[in-house]
RNA sequence: GGAUGUUUAGCUCAGUUGGGAGAGCAUCGCCUUUACACGGCGGAGGUCAGAGGUUCGAGCCCUCUAACAUCCACCA
């Protein structure tokens, strides 16, 4: 079997997923072995995933390869999240388009509704992970909502009830009059939005020819001002304390009162308060027992305390008011201003803060806990580091978590409220007795079950075998945006309920951007779907574009340039297996092996090459830094293997001496690069793999190189490179002289560095005609470096020698400044390492030896 | 207001114990050499944002400044 000319991502990637899965060797249970445990960032189950899933998940992939290969047992857990705002959203949506409402068809409707279009899109997540390649170990997945989880929800509510970290209160929450449900703060997304300052007379109850100028951005919540409030300190307003004012929305009479909370900076000083629909104003009316007053209905319509108003929607509200109290000689001015508007996450609606009765879990001592374990030697390790700061800034001060959605997609909150008593109940199922009880009518916060995953998902509550062995994780990869949403308070909730951190590592990556640096959205149009990406230029340059491009915890763009060229590196490697394999077809050879003592010194390069590039590439790997990993790969593969060693070898492979040796090397080192590269491409790395001459069943059953000193011969590297410098020299003169590449040339070398079994390299590589060995030369083009000297015997005209020599000369003058300035510093004499200092006295006599010989050269010509 | 990043070649970005600036793409020249034209060889292109400091030595460490970005908080 031989390799195609071309390598053809369709024909490679064809059929070996599914026989990996097949196989079983996604799944993870070897005992023999240490584990290492990661589970998937669970995607919505609301439409197909895109590319920032996609590089999500290439370096969750990479990353679990990785450690098969180095002999874990891997588990990597995929599953979805019911996504409960977001999913309800999409089925609402589609209802919409079918001209009902949720309401028109009740709960039970609704959930089938639901259900269908989870089925539908779950489906389609596990076509899109087959398709990028993933190693799931799929018969372990789980689903938000399946009946572990549901008992495992009602468990943490009952117990965080029970220690008093859940309540039920009234406050102030963001309320998404679309979604017609309360969010937490961090669903609150803050847009810099053009609105208006509308300043209006408050007229005195006693003397309505003078007012009070107040300002406000909302005035359709002036049906519920209570009061207006001024600081005591001002000067401007001390008098007018106590007195009565006319709301010019409604003719309410209220008082004017005085609180230090005002900031007499701030617009007129005066401040009207509306305890019902503003977060500090409720704290305010709290504090003198003002009354809460209402104004809208869950849907963002005016409710009857607005009077004539009521049904209007808040928008019409604010325009039909703003025009009556113009009317009414009670309108100032209106200003335009730029202004942070709340919009919901989801639904993008402006959020309303609204006064409502919510179920909250308190986040002071479980933030805590994450504070103080931050502390421990079980802390949680970032990577990059620097998330840790952003972790721990967050847990300092976050406010209570607002846990209930009136929504219906989701974990319907396990309480039973008793008909008559009112009496509350914290119960997994309706109570015996069930026509006295009625359930909680909201359901929890999709984040709720979200923060269980790295432990309900293996079993928790119940200590199972799974749960014993593969927790607390090893590894959590995920997008710095949901810090916050949900590594948090994994974190607490893993804290809290196992005792222990639920992730020993935390990789933060980036999040992706088109080529423009924008971030990717369906209103711009400039998303890039993965599958379109793969069906252009196969998966493999996808993940090693993704993994390779993207710097730890830094935003990347999509460049599908990029792309094409991670699909060119990789047909190059293909290229080098196919010669390689073409090679050994030809030998007719059945068993490759090295034998040590039959190795040449480029053999010996390369191999110590190699074993330099395995360390390397191996620390880099270790510590998540795939991009830098990948890249000292690339460099070995291009130039010391492809460009250097497979030129090379072609001398060797045409002896029959070196032949067997030569193809036994290549094979090895084709091998070791396959492996490397497999994280990244394992499609191309098994087509290779498979193709070698002895392979298991599958690369995922192969090892990763171990670095190995037997194979590091340190004499081969100066010798060797001293090869390559010399072609490299010769190249360039040829170049810079117009000259063809194969022009043929006389070389003389004179020392003793050169190590005469390269020569035949020279004469292939560099077309040298006659080399000869240590003898007087009268050409002024060479190169040298130690003991050794090797010059082009060519005749070039006299203009052309001495621009060349002058070059050289210019070169070498600058380097001998440079070493005598740092050579005459003395501190660096006396404080740099001596090896430094040695290298440097090295470096100055070289070049002034070069420097002399030069010199003799230009005074021969003239 | 608080925090965190970014600033390196024309463009996009790498660059960790501090020790002669790198890649991809673009560009220029040469080469149809039998693994690869999705290629090979070679070249040009950088005051590493600016200013101080530490050090024998700074793209890298410290301080300040500027521009941009993101997050959190506030916003009557």
């Amino acid at each position: 079997m031989s390799l195609d000319k071309r390598y053809d991502f369709k024909k490679v990637e064809e059929g070996k997923y599914e026989n990996w899965k097949s196989k079983g060797y996604f799944e993870a249970g070897d005992k023999s072995k240490n584990k290492f445990s990661m589970v998937i960032p669970p995607p919505n189950v609301t439409g197909k995933l895109h590319i920032g899933h996609s590089i999500d998940t290439t370096i969750q992939d990479i990353t679990c390869r990785y450690k098969k290969a180095k002999g874990f047992d891997v588990l990597y857990l995929p599953g979805c999240d019911h996504a409960g705002i977001a999913t309800q959203a999409k089925v609402d949506a589609k209802l919409k388009e079918q001209g009902i409402s949720r309401f028109d068809i009740g709960r039970e409707a609704f959930l089938k509704e639901a259900y269908k279009w989870k089925d539908e899109y779950h489906a389609l997540i596990h076509k899109q992970w087959a398709k990028m390649g993933l190693m799931l170990d799929y018969s372990r997945e789980r689903f938000t909502l399946d009946e572990g989880f549901q008992h495992a929800v009602y468990l943490v509510f009952k117990k965080l009830y029970d220690s008093g970290l859940i309540y039920r209160g009234e406050r102030i929450v963001n309320y998404d009059p679309q979604m017609r449900t309360a969010l937490s703060n961090v669903e609150v997304i803050y847009k810099k939005d053009k609105g208006y300052f509308y300043y209006f007379k408050y007229r005195f109850v006693d003397n309505p020819a003078t007012y009070l100028t107040v300002a406000t951005t909302r005035p359709e919540t002036m049906f519920g001002d209570t009061c207006l409030v001024v600081n005591p300190n001002d000067d401007r307003y001390r008098d007018i304390i106590g007195k009565m004012v006319i709301n010019p929305a409604n003719n309410e009479k209220i008082p004017v009162i005085a609180d230090e909370y005002v900031d007499i900076e701030f617009g007129t000083g005066v401040m009207k308060c509306t305890p019902a629909h503003d977060p500090n104003d409720y704290l305010l009316g709290k504090k003198y027992n003002m009354k809460n007053i209402l104004v809208m209905n869950v849907d963002g319509t005016m409710n009857e305390n607005a009077g004539k108003y009521k049904g209007l929607t808040r928008e019409k509200c604010r325009d039909t008011l703003v025009n009556d109290i113009k009317n009414d000689d009670n309108l100032i001015k209106i200003e335009e201003i730029i202004h942070d508007v709340g919009h919901s996450e989801r639904s993008d609606a402006v959020v309303e803060p609204i006064l409502s009765k919510q179920w909250f879990i308190k986040m002071k001592p479980l933030a805590q806990s994450v504070l103080e374990n931050q502390k421990t030697n079980n802390k949680v390790n970032f990577f990059p580091k620097r998330f840790e700061k952003t972790l721990i800034n967050w847990m300092e001060k976050c406010d209570d978590w607002c846990i209930s959605r009136q929504l219906w997609w989701g974990h319907r909150i396990p309480v039973y409220y008793n008909k008559t008593t009112n009496k509350l109940l914290i119960s997994e199922k309706i109570p015996d007795n069930s026509g006295d009880w009625v359930q909680d009518e909201d359901v929890l916060d999709t984040w709720f079950s979200s923060a269980l995953w790295p432990f309900v998902t293996l079993g928790w509550p119940n200590n199972t075998d799974d749960l014993k062995r593969y927790y607390p994780l090893d590894c959590l990869i995920t997008g710095y945006d949901i810090i916050f949403f949900w590594v948090a308070r994994m974190y607490f909730q893993g804290l809290h309920f196992t005792n222990s951190r639920p992730f020993k590592d935390v990789v933060i990556h980036g999040l992706i951007r088109d080529k423009l640096g924008r971030k990717m959205s369906k209103t711009l149009g400039n998303g890039v779907d993965p599958i379109d990406v793969i069906n252009n230029y196969g998966v493999d340059s996808l993940r090693y574009f993704l993994a390779t491009t993207a710097s730890p915890g830094l935003d990347m763009r999509y460049d599908e340039e990029k792309v094409k060229s991670a699909s060119n590196y990789l047909n190059k490697i293909w290229n080098s297996a196919r010669f390689i394999l073409m090679k050994y077809e030809e030998s007719n050879i059945s068993e490759l092996k090295i034998d040590f003592n039959k190795l040449n010194l480029i053999d010996k390069y390369i191999l110590s090459k190699l074993e330099e590039t395995i360390q390397s590439v191996t620390k880099k790997m270790d510590c998540y830094e795939y991009g830098v990993a990948s890249n000292i790969l690339y460099n070995f593969v291009y130039d010391d293997f492809c460009s250097f060693y497979i030129e090379m070898s072609k001398v060797s492979l045409s002896s029959s001496d070196s032949l067997k040796n030569t193809l036994s090397v290549l094979m090895y080192v084709l091998k070791a690069i396959i492996m490397m590269i497999y994280p990244f491409s394992p499609f191309i790395s098994e087509e290779i793999y498979l193709n070698l001459p002895e392979h298991k069943d599958s690369i995922m059953l192969e090892d990763y190189p171990e670095f190995n000193n037997d194979y590091v011969f340190e004499d081969s590297i100066n010798k060797v490179e001293l090869l390559r410098k010399s072609i490299d020299f010769i190249r360039s003169y040829k170049v810079e002289n117009n000259l063809v590449p194969n022009t043929k040339i006389d070389l003389i070398i004179n020392g003793n560095d050169f190590d005469k079994s390269l020569v035949s390299y020279l004469s292939r590589f560099a077309f040298a005609n006659k080399i000869e060995f240590n003898k007087q030369s009268s050409s002024s083009i060479f190169f040298a470096e130690n003991d050794f000297v090797l010059y082009i015997e060519n005749n070039l005209n006299k203009d052309e020698i001495f621009e060349t020599l002058n070059k050289q000369k210019e070169f070498l003058l600058s380097e001998i400044e440079r070493s005598k300035k740092i050579l005459s510093n003395e501190t660096f004499l006396k404080k740099a390492p001596e090896q430094k200092v040695n290298l440097e006295k090295e470096k100055y006599e070289k070049y002034t030896k070069e420097l002399s010989l030069l010199e003799e050269k230009i005074n021969k010509l003239k």
